[in-house]
DNA sequence: CATGAATGAGACTTCATTCAT
DNA sequence: GATGAATGAAGTCTCATTCAT
């Protein structure tokens, strides 16, 4: 599993870059063996061989292991979910700034898209974690309820009252799309990832499908 | 999680009938320990203590506990998979005994739906620990591009000639309904089993949401 | 530490007979061992060697090194504290079939002795930890209150009202008694014990001690 | 356990007055966690914390755990038990320039007093961790051998020429003194501190229980 | 067949001590 | 002198698996 390029972008951001050397080291190991062999299955002593520190290290930085577990997927759980559907964003949509809603879902995807692909080894954790743990489940909801749902409602509102996307239940709306875009990233990233994709191409297909699927069927 | 009236489904399935009343107890409790907790962070004397019966007894039946979950697991997989593909059914549909690609959809739909619904604890477990676990990734594999995926991708060229989808690459196409039906499931069992879903309406959208998206935009 | 003697005594009691060998082993290092270090200086290693069991054996038996400590400790305090002021005993003196408060002292000072002779080992583990342990602390005060305290104090009273001790505080005559006996108890047999003891002697000072020290002086 | 008041006596005395400001939080510190916990169960760490400074500071002084342990308990106990049995006090005894044994006895509780009240902490740490350490043992016996058994073996055949007290082995004699008093200390300091005592009286009921306990009966 | 005590490898975690800064 | 990150040995405890009964 690659993981050097997304760690680039995770660890020497802003706020972890106040991380010292061995600290990226474990949290760099703990990504690549949770992905690889779950949380359960990894051990302390695994991730310390893997970087190169002693074991006693880990716990110097994390009291726990669950510790690091949840101090490595929550920042990117909660930079995955919220600033995509940030007040100012959400804004922009609403006031016409969009020309449609075709737009917005190009967006949407691409977004996704990209920030799977560079974080995928985390979000695998989290997938597989979040059914065990309340801790992230409880924190994912709050995130994706107050940053994400509401606003994503509105959107769908706001297309459906100007008449360019059929009047099914906003909530089912929003639960197809979700449903398409993460099936997507799900085959893609995790299910098939060695296939040869032509992202370019497939995204296309799945804005088009969606439109489709939602068109205001005269 | 109630599992009691998926497990008669299971458990009194022919094929496994000539369990012995220990050995369903140990299945039962194990699926649901599985389930709850995933395979990893469940211990063979939960197991043993949940169904009533001696830590060495789970060890009579099963060689190792990883062969406990195999056992339990596979027989769904396959049972889920590949039966709706069946020659049978697809010579049916090819042969114009189904009217159209919408009663096709709206069928795999509600079967999968139907299969969910009674056996959800164990798809759970697989789908948490298929991706840790070779020889599920493996069995998979091979049943679902022998059984699923050739078959699906006939009848979606099927009905491309017949002018009722849209020209587009037929495993594009395959890979949007799965996703999309997997999504539901999804939502629907997994992430929000607490919610009161109207099923029927749920699947008529999901439904028409596939057709439209598909739909040859003459 | 001889152990073995009080082994006899505290191992094959009715109520610890049902022991398996094992558990018995574990039992008797685990004395020998907090006697000697101290409950927090001993490693459960330490114990499994000396009892030649493995160290998971302990842990079947006894969920945590601390329930050992105290489902040792707690039965021979409780064999020691109350039985010597049991109902029964109480009413004997107080329905003069005791002559004399000096038989009495004589009584409960070679009671004393016999018992702390034979349980020295975990008396004194007792005494090292019960300071550090609310546990032990608790239950303790709990017995000696209800099972000691009232009582002692009720036969000091009836003595002084005869005539045959002083008229100071009952609780200051029961600490001075205490004091005294537990004081030889502590230098003949934690402090000195390897000093040659005229244990006949000793304790008929203590008594004339007590005696006097207590007397009514006309 | 507030250790304040004692601290003074005993960190800005003389001798230690050429501790640096952070040894004298580290020593400190330490008396209190050894105190509440043992000295087993204390890490290192805990006193660092608690005296603010860092955990490589300790070592810095002191070069192991057990140094810092026996640098602080020694000098007390020193304290402890040799002045009062200096020979100069002994000689004042002996030359008559104290009228009786009562004087005597009641000069040692009230001396004993007030340093228990004062040191309570380093004595409660000493009296646990004796029985464990060597050093500890080894040294303590050396000074009370030296500077107080046989002094106050002297003092009591001293009386007991004089006829004040019986014609008990004078051994015998000092273990009950000893006993006794230490007795009361432990009730007061250690098991009860937190009773209601009246000091005044329960010293003055000690000195006559001795006393009388002693007193020649013609 | 079933049991459950026993095992020992290995899990997570703590801790006294060192050492580069 | 002081710091605190790092260490690794050792501690407590868990667990899949075995085996005598």
């Amino acid at each position: 599993m690659k993981i050097s390029e997304m760690m680039e972008q995770f660890l020497n951001k802003d706020e972890e870059s106040n991380m010292s050397e061995k600290q990226k080291k474990i949290v760099k190991a703990a990504i690549e063996m949770f992905s690889e062999k779950g949380f359960a299955a990894t051990s302390t002593s695994e991730i310390a061989k893997k970087a190169g520190v002693a074991e006693g290290t880990i716990f110097r930085h994390y009291k726990t292991k669950k510790d690091l577990l949840i101090s490595i997927v929550m920042p990117t759980i909660i930079k995955y979910v919220s600033p995509f559907f940030a007040k100012s964003f959400v804004q922009e949509v609403l006031e016409n700034k969009y020309e449609s809603f075709e737009v917005f879902i190009r967006k949407l995807i691409k977004n996704r898209y990209e920030f799977a692909k560079r974080n995928f080894p985390i979000l695998k954790i989290y997938i597989q974690e979040v059914f065990y743990h309340e801790e992230l489940r409880g924190e994912f909801q709050n995130i994706f309820l107050t940053h994400v749902y509401e606003k994503f409602i509105k959107i769908v509102k706001h297309f459906q009252e100007k008449g360019e996307i059929a009047e099914i239940p906003p909530e089912s709306v929003v639960r197809m799309i979700i449903s398409t875009v993460f099936g997507y990233m799900l085959a893609r990233f995790l299910i098939s990832p060695e296939t040869n994709w032509d992202d370019e191409l497939e995204i296309e297909l799945t804005v088009r499908f969606i439109m489709n699927g939602l068109k205001n069927q005269e």
